[in-house]
DNA sequence: TTCGCTAGTTCGGAAGATTCGAACTATTGG
DNA sequence: CCAATAGTTCGAATCTTCCGAACTAGCGAA
């Protein structure tokens, strides 16, 4: 087990930001991080999706937040404390995390009506 | 050569503008796109990057812009005009664009300055 | 100490996405 | 019709992502 890679404020990248939260199971993650008030261990998301995620693949949505910068996890005994570093970010891309946290419960709210939903963004190929 | 898909404002997700702009060369193209008054060609972009993107590689790119629902393209005559669709975005995920094309400025401009510059997200694996 | 349990990580292969040169299509001018 | 220009599509090499299986680490009980 190496130890866990935090990338210091100036090395985090718009780039790999915007990567880490293109993906619905992460960006659901990090919503619910920066919503709650105390750290969160990974395994109380194992349902965080429709269908449940593998733990293998929620360690590494939360290594990939976690290498974006957008979270800090810490070693607890047997679990995991992750918050999130939206200050720091703020800081350093004033607006970038809740305008994108913002668009996201906008879309949540839509998608829940009936009539509308979309997830994926295409697969039209014929 | 297939008619150009243009996703309708109702089916752009958020995860997939977040998926285009989370690529140097896309974000590169798409604010250059914003900037400019009237519509650009695609190959008026052949060198937006350090390294010349190869056309094919620039067309991929236009599509994921496109079919993210952040350009209209328009074939006229030999060449295809892109125009940003910011307005209609701004309208559904309001200050989403904005706060991702400053940040990216922001970032832009720490890279820059000779002691500071990081392009990838990560690359350790040691 | 050793066993068992819980919480996460790492490995490795299958499936999917990206890149880019080569070949193609579409439009226009001579 | 031919050549030139602007983009697209194909296909193969390469990189990523997903997830089951095997692993490591901390902790409490016997």
């Amino acid at each position: 087990m190496r130890p866990l890679f935090h990338p210091s404020i100036e090395e985090i990248t718009v780039e790999a930001i915007l990567h880490a939260l293109a993906d619905p199971v992460r960006v659901a993650l990090y919503a619910e991080i920066v919503a709650s008030a105390c750290p969160r261990s990974c395994s109380s998301f194992l349902g965080i999706s429709e269908k449940a995620v593998p733990k293998s693949t929620l360690s590494q949505h939360f290594k990939v937040l976690r290498e974006a910068g957008l979270i800090h996890s810490e070693r607890h005994g047997v679990e995991m404390q992750n918050s999130s570093r939206c200050a720091e970010i703020e800081r350093r891309f004033h607006g970038l995390i809740p305008a994108i946290l913002a668009a996201h419960a906008a879309q949540q709210k839509t998608a829940s009506r009936p009539h509308a939903g979309r997830r994926k963004p295409a697969a039209r190929s014929t």
